[in-house]
RNA sequence: GGAGAGAUGGCAGAGUGGUCGAAUGCGGUGGUCUUGAAAACCAUUGUACUGCAAGGUACCGGGGGUUCGAAUCCCUCUCUCUCCGCCA
């Protein structure tokens, strides 16, 4: 969420802004400010009669200690009123500080002044398209593909699990495997410490992230142990450093991760689920960073570049966006998105969004840090992508790689798959 | 699943109703000493809200209660640990 700082000093600058996200921010801020000047004041009155309260209570300690019972009875009877004031004031206080807080967290985040207006995909900004694909004839879609080599079995799935938990066999799986090991090893290289964090959140962790109140749709919940399988490895890796006050020197952080993702897609039947395209359980490798906010956008190129060397070693005709403001999550500040093309499907496949979060995410995790001569810490940046997702990634793979002698493994992933060809 | 113990500052660990934001040790930071380092010694060392500042207020797992006053007493929730059983 943003901060109250920031919201009083650049409330204009914010209701613009947040335009771009075809967000009207008026009412809402004003309504932040009005109920923060509120919080304020009710603070303020608390504070006194509670220092009041202090003096008194120490002042009938002494008496007693001195045997003066009679005048500490006399000023203990002054004591009830301001008790109840206080009690009162309190139940005020504590009311607008979670009014506060609701509205807070309904404010998205402020988008960079780079980000572009639009509603939705139709209107992202392609930056780079890298095609290197073969003309061939006669292309067969994944799910063809997959039942043709036998690697992937959707309806194996759909007996154990339901629709969109494939199960992936011989090489088929061990090409997912490969993957996972390539992109662990491409992140390793780039100096991210790999983490293998719980599949398995709690809800502090939820809402960390910001999946909680409001996304909760999206989420598995497990009722009997009140706790969700994680939709990304951004949740239980961000969250290592909730409640967190890192030193200067400790930053940035970087950690990479590979995870099983769980979603529950709820409402997204149609046409864009077939084979691999949209599943409740995928394989994913992500990456994340803390760093100072002066860095972030340096550090969001250097991420945004590291995803795409990953693309070009595998060989796939990619392409680069930037969000337009309606396609950029609420919780961001700016997102790239990488997509590469599925020859079959003749489309193009979202496999990796590299986003910085500001201290948008951070502000909600409590993650700061402080530098040595700092009087107080504070709020760092966020930022992380896939790299990559797989299930597209292995899509196009086969659609884009089929030959007279199979399914061509790019070789890059070779020495990880110990085979050159799915036949 | 059964039985028990516990949750205090970066860590360890005192504190069972008043002067406790909290002893002590370790760690961190600054300094003295030293050619340098170590050792020793001295000082300092949490977070949030509020205020120009001085200061005020809150925080000893979470919530509630008793009391003039709660880290300390009561209720409740959560979590952690130990032992037994089961088990990858």
């Amino acid at each position: 969420m943003l901060t109250l700082k920031l919201i009083k000093e650049e409330k204009d600058l914010i209701i613009k802004r947040l335009a771009i996200k075809n967000f009207d921010a008026t009412q809402i801020i004003n309504d932040v400010i009005a109920l923060d000047d509120k919080r304020k004041n009710t603070q303020q009155e608390v504070d006194n009669k509670q220092a009041e309260m202090n003096s008194l209570s120490k002042e009938i300690g002494k008496l007693f200690k001195d045997k003066k019972i009679e005048e500490a009875n006399k000023i203990k009877g002054q004591t009830s009123s301001i008790k109840e004031e206080i009690s009162q004031l309190n139940k005020e206080l504590s009311d607008a500080q979670e009014n506060l807080h609701k509205l807070l967290i309904q404010i998205p985040n402020i988008p960079n002044e780079i980000v572009t207006p639009g509603k939705g995909e139709e209107d992202n900004v392609i930056l780079k398209t890298i095609d290197t694909k073969i003309a061939m004839e006669d292309k067969l879609p994944h799910w063809d593909l997959a039942k043709k080599y036998d690697i992937i079995d959707f309806e194996l799935g759909v007996k154990i699990s339901g629709a969109g938990f494939p199960v992936y066999k011989g090489k088929g799986a061990q090409l997912q495997r490969a993957l996972i090991n390539f992109f662990l090893a491409e992140n390793s290289k780039a100096g991210y410490l790999e983490i293998q964090p719980p599949y398995v959140v709690n809800e502090d962790s939820g809402y960390g992230t910001g999946q909680l109140p409001d996304k909760e749709g999206q989420m598995y919940h497990m009722q009997l142990d009140n706790l969700y399988l994680i939709p990304t490895a951004e949740v239980p890796v961000t969250n290592i450093y909730r409640d967190v006050i890192l030193k200067e020197d400790e930053l940035p952080v970087k950690n990479t991760a590979y995870s099983a993702c769980f979603r529950r897609e709820a409402g997204s039947y149609g046409k864009d689920v077939r084979g691999l395209n949209r599943l409740h359980q995928f394989d994913k490798v992500e990456i994340v960073q803390i760093t100072k906010p002066e860095d972030s956008y340096e550090t969001l190129k250097t991420m945004v570049n590291h995803v795409e060397q990953i693309v070009v070693k595998l060989g796939l005709p990619y392409r680069v966006l930037q969000l337009c403001g309606g396609d950029t999550s609420f919780t961001s500040a700016l997102t790239y998105d990488f997509e590469v093309f599925s020859a079959a499907q003749e489309k193009w496949l979202e496999v990796s969004s590299v986003s910085n979060f500001e201290s948008y995410q951070a502000n909600r995790l409590k993650l700061r840090y402080k530098g040595k001569n700092d009087k107080k810490p504070q709020l760092a940046h966020t930022l992380n992508g896939s790299a990559l997702a797989l299930p597209r990634i292995m899509a196009a793979i086969l659609e884009n790689n089929q030959t007279e002698k199979g399914i061509k493994v790019p070789e890059v992933l070779v020495p990880f798959t110990g085979f050159e060809y799915i036949n």
